[in-house]
RNA sequence: GGGCGAUUAGCUCAGUUGGUUAGAGCGCCACGUUGACAUCGUGGAGGUCAGUGGUUCGAAUCCACUAUCGCCCA
């Protein structure tokens, strides 16, 4: 419509996560597994359900009628972009920025695969915490602990068990479960935990650096509960006094604080878990236990062994897995990492420089703030249903990581993990213009626009495309991120299936049509905000649809000549018999034209929709339509210009539209321009075929003459977008006209609050003194939309004798009288009255304070000024008129 | 703990850089089948713009603090 070159490219990510669970708990209902099935079975009944199920966002797409180009849908599993993947794998192995390493990393027992730090989500929940003493080894006992470096010549986390050769030493054999097993014990130290099943894997036990109640302590060993293992008390900074009882046990492999600690005094790192989250043989008498189920039995013990000190209630925050909704498991283990610095660097310069802006501004804040404390991306996933990682193992236990065309080396094994959804999703603005070649779209559409999503994968998706994008192709793959809110339902909440308040987009597209959806959805919020999907609001839009319809009915009607032909007309040569009507209605749609303009620039879409609706509505069907009635039984002229303008702001409004109510307004405007010989574009609005280039980095369409403006009177998606005519913006002709319609509002006032039947016609003096002749004009729109009889309409400079009976209307210096025949009861005309110089002597006093004000007179601009006087001297006018009157009666 | 957002009519929400008496839809009241439209029309009622303080000639709008709700990050 504007002329723009534009390529929406639908399409969708392979979900890794989401789909591999629906399809393996589709195996369990067979009462199978993917184990069972295998691999290459899984993956085929992966793309079979992939095939059933995977294309509803698509449908619902075309259903709204998004303007996309089908025939490049792409899927990211597909071989293009599989390509682009595994270029994308090798260009930042081969630069450093992918590497493979053992590190505690979120685990999730359910989907037994390791996930981002984003895939966290954490909630606060009450739990407790728990004393606990370990004995202190005496001094002459002290021993030197087992130091271990996970390091490289470690990858595997032990899992083999070591007890042996230690045992308690405290004077006593007593084992464990005795409930004597620390006898003997004549020192404690007191350690406060929220996980007493990690015990087992404890290494050490921490102290603050400057807690005196400890210092005798540091360096000597204590013996750990359960396991037997002598550790030693060291003292670090990360240990906060103040908590729980000062002493912190300390278990690298299962806790991301003890990591570090673990790390910064060599401390062995044990895992005491299974990927299923059950305790394997480092977890001694508890092996076997689910991780749960283990914390209680060693809390029983510990009980038993009197080493519970007390339990506390606590407020803690704990990691659940976004998809499993299981406690996430902090957990050692080997695997892929890209390392984020400097991509997150290339990001936050391209916002920081404005290459990229982030719309509406204050999500910007956010991003720099996640992407200057990121940490390495987790992109590896003990999943079968992905992009398989590009690296192959040679039985020496090297690796290769070879090109998309070359083969791996024979013999060698490929790395059994796929790569996390996101690593292919965040090549999407390039991989699906097919990139790494050099093609014609990439050059055409690369970089990319504007990119629209929800606030809610800024991290996700847009920060990994920035990184990734301008990394591989060293532009930002957009100049703009706009971001909408969620939609919610109509109270706020989450929409979710088990609350059963989601809204399915297909039932209410049939139930209330498509265009009704759109509109709603476009302008009951704004940018960046959540929006309560109200489904009064969709019928609300489902009645303007109705509404438009309905407009669009009646000036077809009208365009019919006596001829029966459909005549359509331009309004360029019509200019000086247009009335004020007509001038003001022209007035009213530039001045929309150009205010949704400006919106729309400004990325203000849901205002702009209102307005036009306000518009549509309230100017256009209540007034313009009105008046269009009682011009059309003018003279052949008058109903010339009338239908010529019915014409052009209809069919305007409607292509304003368009974007919002592609369905509707394609019909509407079809039917209206239905007998069209040629376009009528060029008649309409003098630069309506224009093409202009205002966005940096928009594609121009070569020729504003090719095909283009030939299509556009077949549909109105190749119509120009309309553009104001500023010349046509009347100030005057909408001030008059405003006069007209208070008067006409007044009346209809008057006629309600007398209870005046209302197919009933009253009579009207008016006394407009110096504006009589220009109301005399409009006396026939006046006599028909205030119902009152034209031939007992008088409109005069004047009048030397007032009428005594009559309801009075007071604006500024106009008079108007009704004879209510037999309805007049003076002392309420007099109390109404009254009341309406009350308001008008309120509105006089504010006036007159505000411009007694000298600094109000100084500094305020002059327009505000003038306003201001302009306005008291109506409602002085008004004031005086109605004492008048009051004093007469 | 840090940050962000919201709080405006009974409900759901607008209100662009501060500038007449704060708007819309739905709901409510009264009236109405006038040849586009009852999925409608006409008229109306309804708000100390969460609170307090400040800046300003002027604050729903800017600043500070508080309250409540929600979200993000740690």
């Amino acid at each position: 419509m504007q002329g723009y070159k534009t390529l929406w490219v639908p399409g969708s990510d392979h979900a890794g996560i989401a789909t591999q669970s629906q399809v393996e708990k589709l195996l369990r209902s067979e009462g199978t597994s993917r184990q069972a099935v295998g691999r290459e079975e899984f993956l085929r009944r992966t793309w079979a359900w992939k095939e059933k199920y995977g294309g509803e966002i698509q449908n619902q797409l075309r259903r709204l009628g998004a303007s996309c180009d089908w025939s490049r849908e792409r899927f990211t599993m597909d071989a293009g972009l599989s390509r682009a993947v595994h270029t994308a794998f090798k260009r930042f192995y081969d630069d450093g920025l992918i590497y493979r390493g053992m590190y505690l990393v979120n685990w999730s027992p359910n989907l037994q695969t390791a996930v981002s730090d984003l895939e966290v989500e954490h909630e606060t929940r009450q739990v407790s915490i728990w004393y606990v003493r370990y004995p202190v080894l005496p001094l002459a006992e002290n021993r030197e602990p087992r130091t271990k470096n996970l390091a490289a010549e470690n990858r595997e986390p032990r899992t083999e068990n070591k007890l042996s050769g230690i045992e308690n030493t405290a004077n006593n054999s007593a084992p464990w479960g005795s409930g004597r097993w620390a006898e003997g014990t004549t020192e404690w130290i007191t350690v406060a935990t929220t996980r007493p099943e990690t015990i087992l894997g404890d290494t050490a036990v921490a102290v603050a650096l400057d807690d005196e109640r400890y210092a005798h302590l540091v360096g000597r060993m204590v013996l750990l509960p359960g396991i037997g293992r002598a550790i030693p008390i060291i003292a670090d900074e990360y240990v906060d006094k103040e908590f729980g009882s000062g002493a912190v046990k300390i278990t690298p492999a299962h806790d991301k604080n003890d990591y570090e600690v673990g790390k910064r005094h060599g401390l062995p790192m044990i895992n005491i878990l299974n990927k299923d989250a059950t305790l394997n043989a480092e977890g001694g008498p508890y092996a076997g236990l689910e991780r749960f189920a283990a914390r209680k039995a060693i809390l029983a013990d510990l009980e038993k062994e009197g080493l519970l000190v007390k339990t506390e209630p606590h407020t803690m925050s704990v990691g659940i897995s976004q998809r499993g909704g299981e406690v996430i498991e902090p957990l050692l283990s080997e695997q892929w990492f890209v390392k984020m610095q400097p991509l997150a660097e290339l990001a936050l310069r391209a916002v920081r420089e404005g290459r990229t802006r982030i719309v509406p501004e204050r999500f910007e804040k956010v991003f720099f703030h996640w992407l200057e404390n990121i940490e390495d991306w987790c992109i590896s996933r003990q999943l079968w249903w992905g992009h398989r990682i590009p690296v192959w193992y040679l039985s020496d236990g090297s690796f290769v990581v070879p090109a998309p065309d070359e083969a791996p080396p024979a013999g060698a094994t490929q790395d059994p993990d796929v790569l996390d959804t996101w690593f292919s999703s965040g090549l999407w603005p390039f991989s699906t213009l097919g990139w790494p070649d050099d093609t014609a779209d990439l050059r055409t559409f690369y970089p990319t626009s504007v990119m629209e999503t929800g606030y809610d994968i800024l991290f996700f998706w847009v920060a990994r495309m920035m990184m990734m994008g301008t990394y591989l192709t060293e532009q930002p793959p957009f100049h703009t991120v706009y971001l909408h809110g969620l939609v919610r339902d109509e109270h706020g909440r989450k929409m979710s299936k088990s609350y059963g308040n989601v809204v399915n987009p297909l039932e209410v597209m049939d139930q209330h049509g498509t265009d009704a959806l759109r509109f709603t959805l476009a302008t009951s919020g704004t940018p960046g905000q959540d929006l309560n999907l109200n489904p009064q609001r969709i019928e609300a839009a489902r009645n303007f649809a109705n509404k438009i319809w309905n407009i669009t009915r009646f000036v077809i009607a009208k365009l019919q000549t006596e001829q029966g032909g459909h005549q359509q007309s331009a309004i360029d040569n019509l200019q000086s018999s247009l009335t004020l009507a007509d001038r003001w209605v022209l007035s009213r749609y530039h001045r929309l034209v150009s205010d949704v303009d400006r919106l729309m620039e400004g990325y203000n879409f849901g205002e702009a929709g209102r307005q036009i609706q306000d518009f549509l509505w309230a100017d256009f069907a209540d007034w313009y339509v009105e008046l269009a009635k009682v011009q059309l039984e003018g003279d052949a002229a008058r109903q010339a210009s009338t239908r010529a303008v019915l014409y052009t702001v209809l069919e305007g409004s409607l292509r304003l539209l368009h974007p919002f109510m592609p369905f509707l307004t394609e019909e509407a405007w079809q039917y209206l321009t239905e007998k069209n010989a040629e376009p009528r574009t060029q008649n309409l609005e003098p630069n309506a075929q224009r093409v202009t280039h205002r966005v940096p980095g928009e594609q121009e369409v070569a020729d504003a003459d090719s095909g283009f403006s030939a299509l556009g009177s077949q549909t109105i998606m190749y119509a120009a977008y309309p553009e104001a005519n500023l010349s046509l913006i009347d100030e005057r002709a909408e001030a008059d006209w405003a006069l007209v319609q208070e008067l006409i509002v007044a009346v209809r006032n008057l006629r309600t609050e007398y209870k005046v039947e209302p197919s009933k016609l009253v009579a009207a003096t008016v006394v407009a003194g110096a504006r009589a002749t220009a109301l005399r004009e409009q006396s026939a729109l006046i006599a028909r939309l205030a119902r009152v009889d034209a031939t007992q309409l008088a409109i005069e400079e004047a009048l030397a004798n007032k009428p005594e009976k009559a309801a009075t209307i007071v604006i500024g210096n106009i008079e108007a009288y009704l004879p209510l025949a037999g309805l007049i009861d003076l002392d309420a005309e007099r109390a109404r009255l009254q009341k309406e110089l009350e308001s008008a002597e309120a509105d006089v006093a504010r006036r007159e304070a505000r411009l007694a004000n000298s600094g109000f007179v100084d500094r305020a601009p002059t327009n505000v000024v003038q306003r201001e006087r302009d306005g008291l001297a109506d409602a002085q006018a008004t004031l005086a008129r109605l004492r008048e009157r009051i004093a007469d009666l």
